[in-house]
DNA sequence: AAACTGACGTAGAGCGTTTTCCAGAAATGG
DNA sequence: CCATTTCTGGAAAACGCTCTACGTCAGTTT
């Protein structure tokens, strides 16, 4: 029988007793130090193996400074996270990023109140919960990146920023590719009435596609014909497009600022008795993998969620000087043409 | 000017220094432990806030033996957890109760191989990374029960486990009304040929919802009329549900493991040209937000996941010894008809 | 033969808290 | 008025690592 309950826990003196060595020699094995010939290490490896022991990372974090972890706060409503699939890919690519450098990812959800994100972030830079964050969602004028730098805690913000703020930022080199291919696509496609509904003006990116997508029309001599913001709510943009269907001048194609709502778009059409895309097309944004399941399947301007996340924690890692790797080039957003757009209602038959 | 770069980070002594007292104080104010005057813990209370200071997670993480973070590892491909938005719901169900206690939460995903899964839990249990683990997706004979017991990190499955199981887990008291409504009311409804396109056999909730609805079909007299099991994918159930209307003994109505492929399988039906639900019903199951927007609206089974993620987070912090709060009870899932089901096509109309 | 290298390790001082006694002062009781 | 309690708060030993100096020892140089 072992003892009653409580049998002390393995420490880094019991590997190094059982090699016959110095904590020192353990330690710099398990930290990659030079040093330790490889009989050594073999033989402090294969202790720590038999013991079932990996250096503890509260010791290591206090003895070290460096916590090994990095942090995300997302302020985002549960509700809407819900509906916001690609949330999880993003993280997926951070994680593999992470694991190679044995680092953790700390997840924190605060509601919308920017008090309740202040805090969050405020209590883990002076619990020295993480090394660094990472930030989701830029804003136009976004009050964090002076918090951060305030807090000292490192920081690389995934997606463009707006220009000139200071934060370090991972984005596609072109990041408007997709929204102004769009704009060509419509107009060649014979649209000449095109209606923009997009999300809450205090987002970047809905800021920055946009401006691409009005300034590709302006160069083809167009304008949009109709343009809604919305709250980036499903509902707002079943509401909307019926909205913009009521009256002669309506449009022919819609242009959605993300998949979510241009689902609940198409749905909303369907359900009034609107053909899509034979009356009007509908293109959203991101490429939700339901898109391409719903009928018809929804064109969309296509994110590589993935590497961005994965190049996002690369970089914060390298800042952090935890790896060699370099940032990986993201892909720019392109678009995929499939079933919810076609040729205007009104068009010519393009030869 | 300030000192050049590194001014010292501010420590629990620079506290006790500001406020006339001895560290022990300052650690007890901010533990909660009694035997400091209201003054004091005031005094300690404003240097503290002046100072922006707050215990070092780290030094407290090894001082106390308790990291105040929980871990959950996920085993799902990237690609399939796109997909599974309510992913992000349990997750800020968890969030709301841990934030009470001062907790985090540390998210580690890892691909589908148990080798992977395995190895994440070995790691975060040795590295003391974790105070417990919340477990995701109850499997049948799953083998985490045994490492994590092994491993003696406390863990919690949010989510009915197999019969038998050695763990803590917390789901609806009853957990299979959601399945027998829909069997009823599918009855009541007319359908005598029900279909049924289940996931992996190797999930609890497969198992267990499966049981559960065709105990109930059987209670009525009827047997299932055709059953396949898939992986979990869209094009799995919308290939399955092809197939299924093919030939004359095709149902009148599916049932389909989850909202996703529910979607999936409207989308392909309507593709293919039948109706829903007037060729046949589909219903889903969980209640995703875009079960709502598409045409036609998704009937399906809703379950309260941030309540079972809170629940669980509540009942793992009992364990951990650290909340008082109870475990609040969780609603039974429950059949929402929407659109996408109705009457059987060849019934008599029900008066 | 003395001095110098490298390679391989070790000693030991932190890292910033928590926590277990313990002590002194003030309040209480007989 | 002395003996007890009750309050407050302090001293100091952990907690389990990391990391900077330093040793030691064999082999090389001069």
């Amino acid at each position: 029988m072992e003892a009653p309950n409580d049998k002390p826990r393995v420490t880094i003196n019991d590997v190094a007793a059982g090699a016959g060595v110095s904590r020192s020699a353990v330690s710099k094995v398990f930290n990659g130090r030079s040093g330790i010939s490889p009989e050594t290490t073999e033989r402090i490896r294969a202790v720590a193996r038999d013991l079932g022991w990996a250096p503890s990372s509260s010791a290591a974090a206090l003895a070290s400074a460096s916590t090994r972890t990095i942090g995300m706060v997302t302020n985002r409503e549960p509700d809407l996270l819900v509906v916001d699939p690609h949330f999880a890919v993003l993280i997926a690519g951070v994680e593999e990023a992470l694991v190679a450098q044995d680092f953790g990812l700390q997840l924190y959800m605060v509601g919308e109140e920017a008090a309740a994100e202040e805090a969050t972030y405020r209590r883990i830079a002076q619990q020295r919960r993480v090394d660094g964050v990472l930030l989701t969602e830029s804003r136009v004028d976004d009050r964090r990146y002076a918090l951060l730098s305030e807090l000292r805690l490192p920081a690389v913000q995934m997606g463009r920023p707006l220009e000139g703020a200071k934060v370090e930022a991972v984005h596609p080199a072109v990041g408007d590719s997709g929204a102004m291919e769009a704009a060509r696509y419509l107009y060649d496609n014979g649209h000449r009435r095109i209606a923009y509904v997009a999300g809450p003006d205090d987002r970047v990116h809905t800021h920055y596609r946009r401006r691409a997508f009005v300034g590709e029309l302006a160069r083809l001599g167009l304008g949009l014909s109709h343009s809604v913001t919305t709250r980036f709510r499903e509902e707002d943009a079943a509401a909307a497009v019926l909205d913009l269907m009521r009256g002669d001048a309506r449009p022919t194609a819609i242009m959605i600022a993300n998949d979510s709502m241009a689902i609940a778009a198409i749905g909303a059409l369907q359900r009034a008795g609107w053909r899509v895309p034979d009356d009007v097309s509908i293109i959203g944004h991101d490429d939700l993998p339901f898109g391409r399941w719903i009928h018809p399947r929804l064109t969309t301007i296509e994110q590589d969620l993935f590497q961005l996340g994965r190049a996002s924690a690369i970089r914060l890692l390298q800042i952090l000087g935890r790896t060699d790797q370099s940032v990986p080039a993201l892909r720019s957003p392109a678009l995929i043409v499939r079933e919810s757009s076609g040729p205007a209602p009104d068009a010519t038959p393009v030869v």
